[in-house]
DNA sequence: ATGGCTGGCGACGCCAGA
């Protein structure tokens, strides 16, 4: 079969009607195939199914009033759902995890809880989430297919990962306990794209609405895309649409991606 | 060491984000 070439993006929205038109633009401009959306922000009825239908992509989403929500977007297709929230906790109602398969790929959306304060119940939670997140993981890892988690992890990674370790170091985002999880995943087998076709470099995918961060670039690198092996050895490039952070009236995550051939 | 900014909620201040 001839191979394709796919982006694949990951946007924390920070409100999905908030940041319509902002998020309208960047599907033009840049036009993913496969997108994960993040705090959405919105119930399941308030979601702009038309808007985004009109601009070609289809999609699937699970909505939360006021806080948390992820959506999945197909351009030119409808994604087809294989799981809505992470298993082994019923009590947890917050929207979260959402995962289809969409242009042959599996895609998962995800939000990891932000965690902080740190301590307390928040980041119990936070580490919870991480450990049902890793258990589920470890089935999607080694499938024959394509897989692809991305998401705000809500985690810096390493401290080349922060324009400033120092001033986050109470942060839920850095602990040691946070960081472990993390590298806990990726030692199933996935690969850290960014981090992969990057190096050394420095890259950030958020910057905080204080002090002109953005303009500044002094930022965190924690919307990640991790590829399982299948898919790992068809990653070509990778980036950040950083422009959209720029823009009047941004959310505080720029859209992060990878060009695949699958 | 702290607060700086932004938005949702629902009624002007509080909470959550990261």
């Amino acid at each position: 079969m001839p191979k394709k070439t796919l982006k694949l993006a990951t946007f924390n929205v920070n409100g999905i009607n908030t940041r319509l038109q902002n998020l309208l633009r960047w599907l033009e401009v840049e036009q993913p195939d496969v997108v994960a959306l993040q705090e959405l922000k919105a119930t399941d009825t308030a979601f702009p199914r038309a808007e985004i239908e009109a601009a070609g992509y289809g999609a699937i989403w699970q909505g939360q009033q006021s806080w948390n929500g992820v959506a999945l977007l197909g351009r030119d297709t409808e994604p087809v759902e294989s799981r809505r929230g992470l298993p082994w906790d019923p009590a947890d109602t917050q929207s979260r995890y959402l995962e289809a398969a969409i242009h042959g790929v599996v895609v998962a959306s995800l939000y990891l809880p932000n965690g902080n304060p740190q301590p307390g119940p928040k980041f119990d939670y936070k580490l919870g989430w991480m450990q049902r997140l890793n258990r589920h993981s470890r089935s999607l890892v080694e499938l024959p297919h394509p897989v692809v988690l991305m998401g705000d992890f809500n985690v810096i990674p390493t401290d080349d990962d922060v324009y400033d370790p120092k001033s986050w170091k109470k942060d839920a985002l850095i602990q040691p306990e946070t960081r472990k999880a993390f590298s806990e995943l990726l030692q199933q087998g996935w690969t850290d794209a960014l981090r992969d076709v990057f190096g050394q470099e420095r890259v950030y995918t958020f910057w905080d609405y204080f002090r002109h961060h953005a303009e500044r670039d002094r930022g965190l690198r924690i919307d990640h895309l991790l590829l399982n092996r299948k898919l790992a050895g068809g990653l070509k490039e990778a980036g950040v649409d950083r422009w959209v952070r720029l823009e009047p009236h941004a959310s505080d995550h720029a859209p992060t991606w990878v060009k695949v051939t699958i």
